[in-house]
DNA sequence: AATCTTAAATACCATACAGTATATAATTTT
DNA sequence: AAAATTATATACTGTATGGTATTTAAGATT
């Protein structure tokens, strides 16, 4: 069982989570973390020892459950290219998968901490890595079962792919319009169909 | 001849435009910026309104700097191709030109004001409306004299070419990597040829 | 050079900030 | 159920915030 400090814990963390990603780190304050939680700051002081600590905890938080997401799509049943296309079908929808997490945690973290909190910068660095790596093994095992042919190695063509999709996630975050989604997905699918399948 | 006022708001702003565009619009403090012009409050309320007012202007500073660049840039001599490629070269070394500007003003202060300040979030959707329309201007008249032949109207192919590119400077901002910054332009090299040119 | 005008420095607001010590209330454990 | 423990609320730091009224200094005009 879980203990009522434990789910204090997980309560304030998800509730807080799309504040400091929607806000940033220094644009979050105490206040906006009191007043949608319905806690004082007593209650959260005596959970996280300090505003960093929990601006790092709400990010691991909503990171985790996008590559939980990605791993989800990726064990898609069937071939490589079966989970390729589950992909791209999920970044099609990716501002409404992330309107839960107040938007892209890795775009709005990673340019926001960039130049005011060296944790967030470094922890969505990582995340970036790790959906590169996720993206890669996929490629990987279609190269090796022979499904697919790549022109450069697995991590090289995840990287590439990701930088797209974040392309479009950046446009499409800045100016609220979805189309840089949906347009740049139709040409990865039309891509992959070229270049890839063999 | 510029009066002392007008040389003393230009000093302010380009001044303060980095400081803006690295630390944001709530993380940016007037202390922040009286340090760094070596002016006290008085001087600076003086020639700006408020926080707010300085900050747009300073990203107009910013945008303009970096449109005045790309329209150099795009009045290469030559074909259009030549000028598409002058564009590619820019961006190759993007992060070398941002330096001086504190990083991307597109990307950074339209991630950071999206949820913080209206004012500098249409500020930079502008600008990226104003970049994608020299793009596509630069196509346009390559479709016109018959040497380039595009898949799509010019303007949604500079959508999806500046897409790719903003990627790329999403990447390598938030992995400190400026790999996917070259490798990204050396891909959109090699699709130009095998693409659109006639 | 003296006067007028404008610009910048100083000193000050009220408010909001992150964080803490202490008191009170709610859980666990015995 | 009582005692011990833990979790949350309250009340309060000191400091930093954006902004302003006023004073001083610098420029422009005659």
């Amino acid at each position: 069982m879980t203990t009522k400090a434990e789910r204090t814990t997980a309560y304030i963390i998800e509730t807080v989570a799309p504040i400091f990603n929607k806000l940033g780190y220094i644009g979050t304050s105490m206040s906006d973390l009191t007043e949608a939680t319905g806690l004082t700051k007593g209650a959260i002081y005596g959970n996280f020892e300090n505003k960093e600590a929990l601006a790092l905890s709400a990010f691991e938080f909503s990171s985790k459950k996008l590559l939980a997401k990605l791993d989800e799509v990726l064990s898609t049943e069937g071939s490589s290219l079966d989970k390729i296309f589950a992909l791209t079908e999920f970044y099609r929808h990716y501002d409404t998968f992330t309107n839960d997490l107040g938007g892209c945690p890795i775009l709005n973290t990673g340019v926001d901490a960039q130049n005011n909190n060296r944790l967030l910068a470094a922890a969505s660095k990582e995340a970036i890595k790790e959906i590169e790596g996720r993206i890669a093994l996929v490629l990987e095992n279609g190269t090796k079962s022979n499904e697919l042919k790549l022109p450069v190695t697995p991590l090289q063509f995840a990287k590439q792919f990701y930088t797209m999709i974040q392309g479009a996630i950046a446009m499409s975050t800045i100016t609220r319009d979805r189309k840089y989604l949906v347009n740049t997905i139709a040409y990865l699918e039309v891509l992959v169909k070229k270049e890839i399948k063999k």
